[in-house]
DNA sequence: GCAAGGTC
């Protein structure tokens, strides 16, 4: 009974302590055998390098069923026990959840049966190879090592594995690495403390699953169905989805078009002065900024020009710092991908993604922005000493040392993003987002700019106005951060001047300006601040709010409502509900995180959404008319009888 | 022909 000696060797699940204590007992690991465990990770990429990182690149390749996901052979120590590993991997989630095969046909039942009828989970055919890989390995292992990204949705994939792997090896010990970013020492680190994955968390992914089907596909059905039938003109092929991203998506962009069309600007005046010395023209502004009434702005002028000497009051000069970036998190790369890289969010994450596979950059999906006091930052600034464009920045951060601000966010997983090794060979937009991550990292590390700010206020026949200078000192974090700007702007010395005469003072009309149209750098921060989407789909729901003509793009950048989208908008709102509203997925991801915590229980959560969800449906059934109204209104044609 | 979330 060579494999039970072994497995008395292997402590129970569980705790860490657990192996520290039993391990003096043990039989001597020389004269085990070595326990065969198999390690799942979320992608191939990710396998392959742990792989490398833990065997020290003496892992044998080995072919699966699946020709993308690989396995990975070595020998290693895990708590003391010689053990013999496979790494493999699934490709993100291994499992799909739909309805049964009967109802998946559109007219197979009323869409408000989608809120109770059964649903599946099934691996879906494109998976089964990576099933057939998982079920292979599993009867071979006593152990189960789950390596997949440490996230909710990394939890849930986890718990798919491990079904999976159960299924056909009940006896097999779990456990789960806990790691954010592919090194050796994060990933050392994860296999000396392993623990157990999370089923809270997982438990939450499947209400979420649920719901998110359920929803969307008993909405979807009904008013694309309602709509293709009373617009055959015009909708006769359209798909008209409703998703609980995708809508308040697509709200936003109604939102701020609508506050455009419905601005009333507001005339105001104001007086500027002018004064042109040794070649600079100063302008100087009204303290009173301006008035929203033209005879009082006029009497005011008419004081200036009764006696137009400007009286220098004072001249002053103080400190004026421009702070360095704060710690990098997703959607601070997503967004400055967009306005300094010019790069859509989908395509910075993609590249984002293969960075972190191939271990160049800390894990991407975080939303922190403060190191934590455990992450040594003075080696990832040593290596990057090397790189020819910002090595010597560096190498002047070590002398007095790493220094960040610390940010206000932290999801208690993952640090902020930064580099983790030297580029090498990369091009494209791998190149150029990893350069945006290492800059953004070397500049939030070192120090605040430096500027001296001059302002000056005169005083004309008792009006007050004030011209502003800057003079940048030392520009620190700015010699490596090429996207921020910071400039001189000149202003002459004012001391030894007590009196002059402006050239100019002019009373200039203006009218209030209407907020901007959205840019997709917009759209995320309202995404993120509303809870609208993850880290890594915000980029996704824009797509496809676009493909469905909800949405679409003017002048390059600017995001404008399609008509369908502002009917679909106008019709939910008619009702008094707010579909294209966030509020409603922001209660449903209030509930998620309870149940991750531990707060609620995820049946209880899921009854409750569907019959909330349920009433909503009941009444937009009974009052259907009220989006063909919106929608005759929009789409110029009168709805159809039958 | 539906969602959102993984990943390719």
């Amino acid at each position: 009974m060579l494999i039970s000696l072994g497995r008395r060797v292997v402590t129970p699940p569980g705790s860490r302590q657990s192996f520290v204590g039993l391990r003096p007992l043990t039989v001597h690991p020389a004269t085990t055998m070595p326990i065969k465990v198999l390690n799942v990770a979320e992608k191939n990429d990710a396998a392959k390098n742990i792989a490398a990182l833990i065997s020290h690149g003496q892992s044998l390749r080995r072919e699966g069923f699946s020709k993308f996901n690989k396995l990975y052979e070595f020998r290693c120590q895990v708590q003391g026990q010689n053990c013999d590993m496979t790494m493999t991997s699934v490709s993100g989630h291994l499992m799909g959840l739909d309805f049964g095969p009967h109802y998946r046909k559109w007219y197979s039942c009323q869409p408000s049966q989608l809120f109770d009828l059964p649903v599946e989970k099934k691996c879906p055919d494109n998976m089964l190879p990576i099933k057939r890989t998982l079920e292979r390995e599993a009867k071979k292992a006593q152990w189960l090592i789950i390596w997949t990204d440490c996230d909710r949705e990394g939890e849930n994939i986890g718990f798919e594995v491990i079904d999976v792997c159960r299924a056909v090896k009940p006896s097999l010990k779990i456990f789960r690495a806990t790691f954010s970013e592919i090194t050796l020492p994060s990933v050392t680190r994860a296999l000396e403390n392993l623990g157990q994955p999370n089923l809270r968390v997982s438990q939450a992914v499947d209400v979420r699953q649920e719901l998110d089907l359920r929803i969307g596909a008993a909405f979807t059905r009904f008013q694309t169905m309602r709509l293709q039938k009373k617009f055959p003109t015009k909708l006769a092929n359209k798909l008209l989805s409703y998703g609980s991203c995708q809508f308040p998506t697509m709200g936003f962009v109604v939102e701020r078009y609508k506050a455009i069309e419905n601005f009333v600007p507001e005339a105001f005046w104001k007086i500027r002065v002018f004064h042109k010395i040794d070649d600079v023209n100063v302008e100087f502004h009204w303290r009173r900024l301006r008035l929203f009434d033209e005879t009082a702005a006029q009497s005011y002028h008419d004081v200036c020009l009764e006696n137009p000497i400007a009286k220098v009051e004072d001249c002053k000069s103080k400190p004026k710092s421009k702070w360095r970036p704060l710690p990098m998190d997703t959607v601070e790369l997503e967004k400055l991908g967009a306005r300094k890289l010019k790069l859509s969010a989908k395509v910075v994450m993609q590249a984002a993604e293969k960075l972190y596979t191939q271990g160049f950059i800390s894990y991407p999906r975080t939303e922190t922005n403060i190191f934590p006091k455990e992450l040594n930052l003075r080696p990832l600034v040593e290596i990057q000493t090397r790189d020819q464009r910002w090595g010597d920045f560096a190498g002047g951060i070590l002398q007095h040392g790493p220094n960040p601000r610390p940010g206000k966010k932290s999801d208690q997983a993952h640090p902020p993003i930064h580099p983790t090794k030297l580029a090498a060979n990369l091009s494209g937009n791998e190149a150029r987002v990893y350069e945006l991550i290492v800059r953004h990292f070397l500049a939030c590390v070192s120090q605040d700019a430096l500027g001296k700010e001059t302002t000056v206020n005169i005083d004309i026949n008792g009006e007050k106005f004030i011209a502003h200078g800057l003079t940048v000192v030392q520009r620190n974090y700015l010699e490596i951060y090429i996207y921020d700007k910071w400039s001189d702007k000149e202003i002459p010395d004012y001391v030894q001047i007590h009196t002059f005469e402006p050239s100019q003072i002019d009373l200039t009309p203006g009218h209030t300006q209407p907020p901007n149209l959205l840019t997709e750098a917009d759209l995320i921060s309202l995404m993120d601040k509303h809870g609208i989407g993850t880290d890594a789909t915000h980029a996704e729901h824009i797509e496809t709010v676009k493909s469905r003509d909800y949405i679409g793009v003017q002048d390059r950048d600017k995001l404008v409502p399609g008509v369908i989208g502002i009917a679909l908008c106008d019709g939910y709102d008619a009702m008094g509900f707010e579909m294209s509203k966030p509020n409603l997925r922001a209660g449903l991801e209030a509930d998620l995180k309870s149940v991750c915590e531990g707060g609620r229980q995820p049946d209880v959560v899921l009854r409750e959404q569907i019959a909330k969800y349920k009433s909503l449906f009941q009444i937009a059934a009974q009052q259907v008319t009220k989006i063909d109204e919106a929608c005759a209104r929009y789409l110029n044609e009168v709805p159809q009888n039958q």
